[in-house]
DNA sequence: GGAGGCGGTATCCCGAAGGATACCGCTATA
DNA sequence: TATAGCGGTATCCTTCGGGATACCGCCTCC
């Protein structure tokens, strides 16, 4: 990855950083993995993401209309019926998204091996 | 990916979010990026990574042995050299980071096109 | 006409992450 | 013997991401 040039290596710090600078804090992801399920309105997304408040999702909602990964949808129903989708843009966010995930997947049977040897060796 | 029941959606969900939580940080995943061009001594790092002070690098360094993604070796050379380097297990990481690059380049590119097209669009 | 849902906002607050700067003891090298 | 590199630590300070709690106006349904 990085096992050539000194230049190549810089190259995939930047492209690294770049992507965690837009991709920060720990809620961004959750919201577009939740809306990966279709469009949601915004008590939804908060149903669905145990431990979020209103204040720190609305802020998130509006982060991700500004990269434009989310687009919030105003239905003139009776009433306003709002409704946040992913654009197509965010579609290009669904490796990172997948690999987080099949990654977050095996570190947790990963901790649970690791803890249950640990145990094993306490008792012998 | 989430789309077919309510169970599946929160196993994404709280599997995105472990990850997430390990994770962490403006830095990690850019040291590891880093040691993937091999093990590095504890200033070559701090040189690699624009903005990195000291005490930052050590912690993140501490918090990347405690999770197994590190070691620390010491070598008694004189005088002592001190090198890390990546374990086997950093690197179920590949595939986060190499997502992470490519998307990193790609967003670039995506931000760029829409800058001129926003400059094109004020001139007409 | 009260209860409850919707889509949020307002306010207050805290802790941890992270930046700035300086410096330590040790060693080699000039 | 002074300078520079190494592997960090110490101290101080700021930012801000995020939690807690409350509440708003609007609507519908009972």
């Amino acid at each position: 990855m990085c096992a050539t040039s000194r230049e190549e290596c810089n190259n995939s710090v930047n492209a690294v950083r770049d992507a965690l600078y837009v991709l920060n804090g720990k809620w961004k992801l959750l919201v577009i993995v939740v809306l990966s399920d279709g469009p949601k309105r915004f008590k939804e997304i908060e149903r669905a993401i145990e431990g979020i408040t209103p204040k720190v999702l609305s802020k998130e909602l509006r982060d991700l209309e500004l990269n434009e990964f989310v687009e919030r949808k105003v239905y003139d129903a009776v009433p306003v019926q709002i409704s946040y989708e992913l654009t197509p843009y965010s579609d290009s966010l669904k490796e990172i998204i997948g690999a987080l995930r099949v990654w977050g997947e095996q570190h947790k049977k990963y901790l649970l091996k690791k803890h249950k040897q640990q145990r094993a060796a306490m008792q012998s």
